[in-house]
DNA sequence: ATGACTTGGACACCAAGA
């Protein structure tokens, strides 16, 4: 089974890409974070023209993630519990549309957009890190229920673990994404029992700014990752970048990471 | 070339991104 995850930044703006991309890689499930839209102006139709079931959770313009998949998509599940809520300023606070997840071909997929942050003294980078903590004791109490559970918990995680995952730490000093305590959330995963399976199978970014030349540059960042449960840890035979994405008109600022699965 | 931001809302500027 072919698993992958991707920031589109837009699945209006991405469509086509995003067709061509499961088509060229014979994907099962595609995990897609900002989608940048509602549910009612979701393109469902190329995808399930092409074999595809689509699970949208949307808002506005703002964040929004979708599971697209052609080996089953159920028990869909919008957020997770004690998702954190966050208030705009003078405004509620709103559950946003951060997290979903579906059991697509026997494993719980989660596609997951992890908060920004902004700065460190923004109220958002605390969000960012109470949203991480409640997501890890979600999936701790999914590991501790079935420790033979399959969990895939995919998605741009917007921390950058290690030095190396930025291209530059001089021009991060004082930003968020490389923080202790970003880093701390980041690896309290790991604590829990679950591995990142992307680290060891491939080196580089999976995101490059639009601005200033930073691609050609690769002058990029590692933020999109993919936390799985022991039992699926151990399945996954390789991970791969699609640098090729990140080309030409109309690409999304990350590109897509994609995980083979042993049956 | 991989090339100097991009997206969508209500808009002809702005917020947000990382």
């Amino acid at each position: 089974m072919r698993i992958a995850t991707w920031n589109v930044n837009s699945i209006r703006a991405r469509q086509d890409r995003v067709s061509a991309l499961l088509e060229r890689e014979n994907l099962d499930v595609l995990a897609i974070q900002e989608t940048k839209c509602r549910p009612e102006q979701f393109p469902y139709e190329p995808f399930t023209a092409a074999g595809y079931e689509v699970a949208v959770h949307g808002a506005n313009q703002w964040n929004g993630v979708a599971i697209i998949s052609r080996v089953g998509l159920e028990d869909v599940q919008r957020d997770f519990p004690a998702q954190p809520a966050y208030a705009n300023p003078g405004k509620e606070p709103v559950v946003e549309p951060r997290a979903l997840s579906a059991t697509c071909g026997g494993v719980q997929v989660f596609s997951l957009y992890v908060p920004n942050g902004r700065e460190l003294s923004h109220p958002h980078y605390r969000y960012k890190l109470s949203w991480l903590e409640n997501l890890r004791k979600y999936a701790s109490s999914l590991l501790e229920e079935d420790p033979q559970a399959q969990l895939a918990l995919m998605g741009d995680w917007n921390i950058a673990p290690f030095d190396q995952d930025v291209w530059d730490m001089q021009v991060f000093a004082g930003a968020t994404h490389v923080s202790k305590p970003e880093r701390d959330a980041f690896f309290a995963f790991e604590a829990a029992g679950l591995t990142e399976v992307t680290r060891d199978l491939f080196d580089g970014y999976t995101f490059w700014d639009y601005k200033q030349l930073r691609f050609p540059r690769n002058e990029g960042m590692r933020i999109d990752f993919a936390y799985c449960s022991p039992a699926l840890a151990q399945r996954i035979q390789t991970a791969e970048p699609l640098r090729e994405e990140r080309k030409g008109k109309g690409a999304s600022d990350h590109v897509p990471v994609i995980l083979e699965v042993a049956p």
